[in-house]
DNA sequence: CATGAATGAGCTTTCATTCAT
DNA sequence: AATGAATGAAAGCTCATTCAT
């Protein structure tokens, strides 16, 4: 009875693997394509050759261009979502928790620089921008939102355990966001490798106790401090 | 002096006139549409259409598609960074002096949310993104030197005078243009019209005293703070 | 006031000129194509070739290949209704008029062969088959629907003169039709170029007098003429 | 006698069974899919869907996708010609015979509507059609020239027994033919199912005695008739 | 100099056919 | 022999750019 009854579950499986190989070649090739040329300079026929396929291949996987890009950014968004999202064995003061986050997220840029540079061409990490707004439509908010929601996450985690000052979390998260992206887009441009470690320290420092020289005259939370004395 | 003389002088001025006339014509229509959708997405027809004149007009005046995307960003960047840039008129405490900057760049790109539209999707923050450097090629880094080396001299300032901390200033610059960035994207988003000067100010006290609640256990800057009495 | 008041009407007027050149020629050059090719066969570059213009100014006429079609469609078909169609100075006994429009018919269908192949190709001649209702939808019926009431108001007329058996007109002119398209069909498919006024001559005879020997026996209208003797 | 050698016969015979059982299966489908969708419009993937098989079984049975189309027309006009064909049990005299043959061919466009359409599309009934002739070729020639010969043998008959007038049988001929197809199209327009017993005799009586008034003045077979007397 | 139609290279997408399983 | 994914040539359509008026 064998033959026919492992055929019916034998064969799907491999043809599932195959599938797979397929479309994971085809997303990692159109990372590649989209981060060099832009979505709308990418061919399908650059996406093909780089995937070492033939074009109609990719529409035997996803049905129009936009929907690689999609899939591409769902993928890797969901990743990067991931690496930022705290994790079981992070160190416990909100500090180093934070710092391992950023970590990861940085070493993700560092490993996905194409990844990053799709995703900031197609306003990924700027709802309501055009050109995402027009390839991805409702999904690029979709996309977007998660990824908010992640890092208000992250806020709202520092605001309960009181290691950030006591306000709405909006701003506190979209500074989080801005200060992540500034240090990842700076990578991207240098082409450096730089300490990620020192990098990431850097982040939390500026993040938590600002850019102001703590002693400065003037300084609105030392009276507070000393309020506190 | 003759008519005709007079006609040597008088009728450029009114052809440089009529000729301004069109091109800010044509940079009008095209920053709306270009915000709407998306370089790629934005046709020749669309623009002309926009500012009720012939398509052959536009080429009368732009060689290339690209040459208008690149005029409408010198023009307005331009705008930008002098509202970035210190002013004589400015307050002299570096905070205020920033807190001024800062609330100018915000109602800027309140003013010109298509602007600030386009130059997100073009990359214009983000040097080397892809759609950005295959429209824009060099002269999109340039434009983009421009806005970092402004950000720079503000902090390069704020070090001089003693209200930053004494550090690599690139970080600083990063950061700056990371908070304004996400606070102006932001703005873009909610398409809400936010109290700008409280939104000026909490940049201000976030960028210099940062996120961090200022008595918390642990604060590195405290133990410094505790060297320098 | 002239040289802007004549351009308002001057230029419109040679543009509207060149404009319907540029339409006949493309619907001459569709016409051959569509007979030569099929309409699926026939590609846009083709059509183009034979206007000797370029693929876009064919979509600067008409905004998908099938409209070629169906503008071809129309315009000759109401050339062809024309011709059906009893006129002014066909002579009165129905018989002479009858032939005079079947001889047009035969004459146009002469004349336009590469029409008649394109008709034929698109079922235009059979309201509701494949290929036209795809192809031309709705506006196919609506030819077919001129044709057919224009051959129905011709046999109404004959039964209104007394020229006709006192019948249900549809079959009638389902007949009537039938036979011009079978002579029509007959000479595209010879290649030959008949006495058009013998074949004339020839249907007129056959639609009124039947394929039946007058004098057989057991002929069923004898019969009715038995009564009335 | 070993069940070996029986194999050698039985076993091709059973194969002999599942192929045409496939073969069938997919003229079926095509027939449909044919008649719906024009034979341009139809996807060998419709036609295996619809015959719950996979594409590349088509291509099993079938060298080119023409070849779908040309067998199936081949099968269903030698069954369409057999109706059209006299029968020996058809009764004698000429017009009930030819009563027979048409209500044969009417019962079979009726019965198959599909393939009619689908002839009418390949112009079958046209021969030297655009599509037909770039779809069947040479091919199609035959297919015609097959119908047409049956339509001409049976109008020779008529012309032999003295039912017919005696004059050249090709335009007889092709008049038989508009007929039956002007009926048969009308049924599939119409989508009714009409009585098509009394539609048979109506085409006999039509043709045979023609749409004109017996009775009327000036009818010229009336006067040989008087000649006959 | 404004105009707007002509141009044609280039792109996405389709689908008949092949072929490894 | 059935399967269905891979293939790639081919076609419709777009749109930046040109150019005659």
């Amino acid at each position: 009875m064998s033959s026919s009854s492992e055929r019916r579950t034998a064969l799907p499986r491999r043809r599932d693997e195959a599938k797979a190989l397929f479309r994971n070649a085809i997303l990692d090739a159109a990372e590649h394509v989209f981060a060099q040329q832009g979505f709308h300079g990418a061919r399908i026929q650059d996406i093909a050759d780089h995937a070492r396929i033939a074009v109609g291949t990719v529409y035997n996987h996803f049905e129009q261009k936009e929907d690689v890009l999609h899939a591409l950014l769902e993928v890797r968004l969901e990743e990067m979502i991931g690496n930022l999202r705290p994790q079981p064995t992070d160190p416990e003061p909100f500090e180093q928790k934070l710092r391992c986050c950023i970590l990861r997220t940085l070493r993700f840029a560092e490993e996905h620089r194409d990844f990053h540079q799709v995703a900031l061409d197609c306003g990924l990490f700027a709802k309501g921008t055009a050109s995402a707004s027009n390839i991805l439509k409702e999904k690029a908010v979709a996309h977007f939102e998660k990824l908010r929601a992640t890092t208000l996450a992250l806020v709202n985690e520092g605001l309960k355990c009181g290691a950030l000052r006591p306000m709405d979390p909006v701003p506190l998260a979209r500074m989080l966001g801005g200060l992540i992206r500034s240090s990842s887009i700076g990578m991207l441009m240098e082409q450096s490798h730089p300490d990620l470690e020192a990098e990431a320290s850097l982040l939390v420092d500026l993040y938590l106790n600002g850019a102001g020289r703590a002693d400065r005259p003037g300084r609105p939370r030392d009276e507070s401090d000393l309020g506190e004395r």
